[in-house]
DNA sequence: CGACGCGTTGAATGTTGTCAAACCGAGTGG
DNA sequence: CCACTCGGTTTGACAACATTCAACGCGTCG
């Protein structure tokens, strides 16, 4: 039962069946033996757990290994923002990477398993193994363009245009995860899409009734099924 | 006249104005030595030329020694979003890593000389100078949550909020490079501007007016006179 | 001079936020 | 077992802020 259940503490990077999403693929086998073992398993977070949270000193960067994850920051005016939320084989906690203590907050968002990667090991690894290093380069990088892809959204697109887009990213990430695309939950409550989404809970959920309405999804809660794919699609390519 | 002239070419690293800003403190003497022979510094860019354009192979990142930078990125439905304002001492270019290719555009906003870091080299480098490669994740882990600043920005703030932030945001920047914080002159258009913040030029220039009418700010087309420095904190502050 | 880019201002429109109420399901305690 | 509360969600009515559309001013350049 060791690599069956996704929760469980004592796999490793090898076995994992996310590691096609968090590894560099250009790993050697050995490579990943050795990664593997600056890696650490946890045991499962409970739902609304903290990774870690604002302030907590910085050491570590985190990959999801089963369950959801959010991360948010808090401005000097106690103003929340939700700044991601990350599924299974996604890599957070790189904001904390700038300074010696994390900006921003991690909590599950469901009952979830993290593999823990302490940083200073990783840089150690890193100055060895190129691919490594570039690896991670990558991964901020691909950070930093993500989030530049929210502020467009944020900025140009209006509140049916954000949250088409957002379903359809959770729907390709269940994809690559060989999950369905089509019909999933989400693990994230209607305040929390609204707050990463820069709208209210109100709106988001007119916006939920209004495709449901006009026959795009079948909404049933966090339960949902895109029954219009490329009209989703059209709405989200403003 | 070699020093002298920001906009000169044959300057180096050891000499350059601006390399408190854009180097790593660490680094030895030597070491920015090395750093320096791998800079390539180009002639002076003219208004409205582009450093690099979407979709041009990645291969390096730039440093602005003088004058002014702007990113953008350019949706497939043809939307432009600025995505960056870039100063001297400033780093930009750093979303094109996780490609091959740009996946955004950087044009000069005015006359301005840049530095090219090609990044194979940097990687090389980096290999080498534990300090370099920490001081890169570093940049990469700032660049990310300046973003998210940005998104919080947009997705909570009002028209009024985020022309404030933006105004007091170049003025800190400013006084960083010893210039005047309060009296100093736009580089970028109305246009520029509303694209960035999210708002219409209509509207970032009746911010401007109203800010004008209450006596926080002294506006002559793009020569910008902070008049009431706490007033513009304070909105600036949620 | 006239055209053009850029910025400003006004009036009308509209999308989203605010406030308020009600619903629903889950869990709790009498 | 049922009434109760509570968090999350939905819906409606209204208000507000920003956009849209339009016109005009100003400086520059052909």
């Amino acid at each position: 039962m060791s690599a069956s259940c996704p929760h469980n503490a004592a796999i490793n990077c090898s076995d994992c069946r996310m590691n096609s999403l968090c590894l560099p693929i250009a790993l050697e086998l050995d490579e990943v033996e050795r990664l593997n073992e600056i890696v650490q398993r946890g045991r499962p977070l409970h739902k609304d757990s903290h990774v870690y949270d604002i302030a907590d000193e910085f050491s570590a960067i985190y990959a999801v290994r089963s369950g959801s994850i959010k991360t948010y920051s808090v401005s000097d005016q106690g103003v929340v923002q939700v700044t991601g939320f990350y599924l299974p084989g996604e890599i957070f906690g790189m904001d904390g990477i700038a300074h010696t203590h994390y900006i921003s907050a991690a909590v599950a968002m469901e009952t979830s398993a993290i593999c823990e990667i302490p940083f200073s090991r990783l840089e150690e690894l890193s100055m060895a193994m190129p691919s490594l290093q570039r690896h991670f380069f990558k991964l901020m990088s691909k950070e930093i363009t993500s989030d530049q892809q929210l502020i467009t959204l944020l900025s140009k697109n209006s509140a049916e245009e954000r949250v088409a887009t957002l379903l359809l990213s959770i729907s390709a990430r269940n994809a690559k995860r060989s999950l369905s695309g089509v019909r999933f939950r989400l693990p994230m409550s209607r305040a929390d899409i609204g707050n990463y989404l820069g709208l209210t809970v109100e709106t988001v959920s007119r916006v939920f009734s209004r495709f449901q309405k006009q026959g795009l999804l079948d909404v049933d809660k966090k339960e949902i099924e895109i029954t219009d794919v490329s009209a989703l699609q059209e709405l989200a390519n403003t």
